[in-house]
DNA sequence: TGCCGCTATATCGCTGAGCGATACGGTCGC
DNA sequence: GCGACCGTATCGCTCAGCGATATAGCGGCA
């Protein structure tokens, strides 16, 4: 049995041997996901490579996805269809933290004239959900479904500080802890005495970390169950704000994170 | 050949034969659009209910899209997975349109301080792809990855009217006119009437269409060819704004769409 | 003009992936 | 305890689809 054919070179999915796993099914999502290293039009060899799998595949999961608007027909090859937002709609219309955080956000924005997020928690990333934007708002380059490490975030660290020790640590020590700014912190000794403040704290503030001349304060937000699932955070520009400032925000963004923490 | 299934009040797919169709994809995304239509967790059962597929397929199509991601264990059910939002995201980012909308958009929100939004033309829906809010925004009910009908909003009515007149005609035939207000426009005639408005003006504006309260003027984005592919409108509240004074802001929209149009 | 490299599209026989019926065990509510 | 639902697991038959291969079309280069 030809369990994995991993391509030098390729991002190749994890084996996985299992009754009731269907190899079609993964290759469809495989051919789907080459986009996300390859943002462009493919041609079909180009998708062939991508997705780690043989032309003649590539060819027909192709045109299954085509003809049911999960890939666009452009004159330099295929993309992304437009279905594809209807699904990711759909879990944001399933997903009830989302409609619940919309009038919390809302309320917290009153309070802070500057772009607040929520994000949710998907172990060593985060991904934004709800973005509102501050006044002024310069370039909103980063939109909803954009994944961002857990690690050097603010609203990132918050969770993993709300996560039991070692859960957190086995979370660090998956991640990909490339820095994104010249002030990302990477090290286990540096990110351990942050968590720490956190914990103690209970919010997150990062400083430059994932955008320069960006400060951003985060706080948990937690299920029944007393999980961290999400965050709520605020982000401004050095420019316009005191750290110490910026700090002092913090009772307003953990007040509305406790709120949707215990609404249900 | 069993080549349509197609059960009674099931929403089931066309049938298409094609030796490259590969109905196990079919299957694939079927079960997933099933939560356009129930957006909630779901059982296997009502799963393969709501896919039109059979409870051994769902189980493995369903085991196999959680062991990816595409699929979220609830308590209560399968959900949509977080993973279906990379997707829509890849989607965003690979549409060259979008990011070259969003500093055009915040030009025109500088502007008009109301909601102002960038909507993809696909065939008898429109898809919000930009959204930044108002000011005081109340609710943002609506999020990135919606779709509303062509036919009764402000920048659906201004692609139809940069259509030729026989595919705008075609796209309204094909359209479930159902009013979502007591004020939507539905009859072919008034439909008409509106189109040739719009084709004078070059923008078309909408009166509590789609949304009881709100007053809406949209305008047309043409791609190289010439063709509507998109729409700039802006919306705001009847309660805040006379319909003549909305009315002369159609020349910033129309600005920002030809400027929008021009780019590449 | 012809060759090469690229593209997309189409054909076809073999075979094992996966279909779907069926069975099993758990947990509710009556 | 019965029935109805849930998820999970098994298994033999068969046709969906794999993948090698062939064809056709479109520039670019010599």
């Amino acid at each position: 049995m030809k369990v994995s054919t991993a391509e030098p070179g390729t991002a190749v999915p994890a084996a996985v041997d299992d009754r009731l796993f269907l190899q079609g099914v993964q290759r469809t999502m495989q051919l789907l996901e080459a986009f996300s290293r390859h943002p462009r039009p493919l041609s079909l060899a180009e998708l062939a490579a991508a997705a780690g799998l043989d032309k003649s595949s590539v060819q027909r999961i192709a045109h299954t996805l085509q003809a049911l608007g999960y890939l666009d027909r452009q004159p330099n090859g295929l993309a992304p269809g437009k279905k594809l937002l209807d699904r990711g709609f759909d879990f944001l219309r399933t997903e009830p933290l989302i409609e619940r955080a919309v009038p919390v956000l809302h309320e917290l924005r009153k309070a802070i004239p500057e772009r607040v997020d929520l994000s949710l928690f998907d172990d060593t990333s985060v991904i934004y959900a709800v973005r509102l934007q501050s006044k002024r708002e310069t370039f909103s380059a980063t939109l909803v479904g954009r994944r961002m490490p857990t690690f050097c975030t603010s609203g990132g660290r918050a969770i993993l500080a709300a996560l039991p020790e070692a859960e957190a640590e086995a979370v660090l020590a998956r991640s990909d802890r490339t820095p994104l700014t010249p002030s990302t912190i990477t090290d286990l000794r540096g990110l351990r005495a942050r968590l720490a403040e956190a914990r103690r704290d209970g919010f997150a503030l990062c400083l430059e970390e994932s955008l320069r001349g960006e400060i951003t304060l985060g706080a948990a937000v937690r299920d029944a169950e007393g999980r961290p699932v999400a965050a709520i955070h605020v982000a401004a520009s050095l420019a316009e704000w005191e750290p110490a400032a910026f700090r002092r925000l913090a009772p307003l963004v953990l007040h509305a994170a406790e709120a949707l923490s215990r609404m249900r």
